[in-house]
RNA sequence: GACCCUAUCGUCCAGUGGCCCAGGACACUCCCCUUUCACGGGAGUAACACGGGUUCGAAUCCCGUUAGGGUCGCCA
């Protein structure tokens, strides 16, 4: 085991956090748990503007969302500050002397850049392999702009010397440009971090992913209602696995078996239906609480006067196993607290208005009031009894119920509502039926 | 265009010379369970890009072709 792995997760605030972000964060942070090390968060701000806050915050969100909390960087310190490339100019002007000692540098219509040797240089990444680059034809790389900005090759450079990171862990699309950063490390006579190029995500189609394709964003999944042990377990699943064909991992374990060299080499499309499906499998085997706590904020959005705890989490209980997402949830509980639901016309259509339906609710709603315990059980075996005695498919009588009760066609398991809701207030909804449906 | 990476079911992975006429999962189709919607169980369709080698033997190694992706910025 390494003695002292620091890695680091490096974006540029640009006001949204990408799943190939997220992803390739998830793997710095996999690779500094598995082996005891440092994962550090560095905002690569060379480009200062002041509406930044916002999209720095947009970042720490996401990570935090994700459980994928730093131990040093931005918004919380350590012994490297500042973790922001827009506060660290002393430090790359010092930088900027020693390449100026070296005289590598020279002025070009204001801005300085670095002269290449074209010397070819050799990549040794952990993912991809050894890989030779010929670089006779490369141009220049600039490293300050004549208003005095700096580019990110130079900085990115630099701060990983000053951070001491140990392992550079970033997308394929940086595999070429390292052959230009190990040039600098050269000049800079510093040893190279070891490097590790992920692969890309890109859509079901191989494109690209942009900010406008379906679940590019984390920010999304939260929207949406994702659980999001589940979307980290998605991500872990693109480009690594456990090689046993497992599918729902835990992360203690994939921080267990997590290595930089079974990392595939190929692209990754992303496929937001078995995310999807992964959601369900993590939502069906959580626990109540972690469920109530998950939907707290989809539920309060919704105005629903939940103030009976004791009755939402029975109400949740029921119909946790329906949930595809969190967002689902306000529609599929309104009606247990409030006499104000919306019935659905084409639902009333179907039972309700159906031949005989009146005369069958009134007759479930008699049986139901002699009820001496009111149980779920206790009520599929009156209707069903019911049902044989007055000569009609159970059917006939769950779904006129349904609607009679909760205004549509689709819900939880009828006995299971009515138990949770209680016999007065099924009884009261029932005769209301009748009444404007009757 | 130059340089670099990649190439197994529609998708994500398994497979590192014989155990593979290729295995799991998602999606899709069908059946069972359930008189809601789901869950669950079972079955099925479906792939080694192509062409040359190497080898007794290749999805696995080599070369080429093709295709996809990446980089070539005073973006990060």
């Amino acid at each position: 085991m390494s003695p002292s792995v620091r890695v680091r997760f490096a974006p540029s605030p640009t006001g949204y956090l990408h799943v190939g972000g997220a992803r390739t964060a998830l793997f710095n942070w996999l690779f500094a748990r598995h082996n005891r090390g440092t994962f550090i968060l560095r905002i690569e701000d060379t480009d200062k503007s002041r509406e930044q806050e916002q999209a720095v915050r947009v970042i720490y969100d996401g990570l935090r969302w994700l459980g994928l909390e730093w131990d040093e960087g931005a918004g919380r310190g350590g012994p490297f500050g500042s973790y922001f490339q827009s506060e660290r100019t002393v430090i790359y002007e010092k930088y900027l002397n020693v390449l100026q000692g070296k005289g590598v540098l020279y002025e070009e219509e204001g801005a300085i850049r670095f002269r290449s040797s074209r010397k070819p240089v050799v990549v040794d990444d952990l993912v991809c392999g050894r890989i030779e680059f010929d670089r006779s034809s490369d141009p220049d790389i600039t490293v300050r702009r004549p208003d005095g900005s700096w580019i990110f090759h130079f900085v990115n450079v630099v701060d990983d010397i000053e951070m001491q990171i140990s392992h550079v862990i970033r997308g394929e699309d940086h595999l070429t440009n390292t052959s230009k950063h190990l040039e600098l490390y050269e000049a800079l006579s510093a040893e190279p971090p070891r490097f590790a190029h992920i692969p890309l995500i890109l859509n079901r189609d191989g494109s690209k992913m942009s900010k406008r394709d379906a679940g590019s964003s984390i920010a999304s999944y939260v929207e949406q209602g994702y659980a999001p042990e589940a979307v980290r377990n998605y991500l872990c699943l693109l480009g690594w696995s456990p090689k046993d064909n497992r599918e729902v991992i835990s992360i203690d374990e994939v921080v267990q078996l997590f290595d930089l060299t079974k990392v595939n080499r190929k692209n990754a499309a992303f496929d937001l239906d078995k995310c999807d499906w992964l959601n369900r499998q993590y939502i069906h085997s959580m626990s109540l609480n972690r469920f109530r706590e998950l939907t707290d904020s989809f539920i309060r959005a919704a105005g629903i006067n939940a103030s009976d705890e004791n009755y939402l989490l029975r109400v949740l209980e029921i119909v946790k196993e329906k949930i595809k997402f969190f967002k689902e949830v306000p529609d599929w509980i309104d009606f247990f607290f409030t006499e104000g639901f919306h019935f659905d016309q084409s639902a009333v259509e179907q039972s309700l208005r159906k031949p005989g339906a009146m005369r069958r609710l009134r007759s479930l709603r008699d049986a139901y009031a002699a009820l001496e315990v009111w149980s779920a059980t206790n009520l599929e075996a009156t209707l069903k009894h019911l049902g044989k005695e007055i000569g009609c498919k159970a059917g006939d009588l769950i779904h006129p119920a349904r609607v009679a009760v909760s205004g549509r066609a689709i819900g939880p398991s009828l006995y299971h509502m009515f138990e949770v809701m209680g016999r007065d207030r099924v009884l009261r909804r029932i005769d209301r039926a009748i009444q404007l449906f009757g």
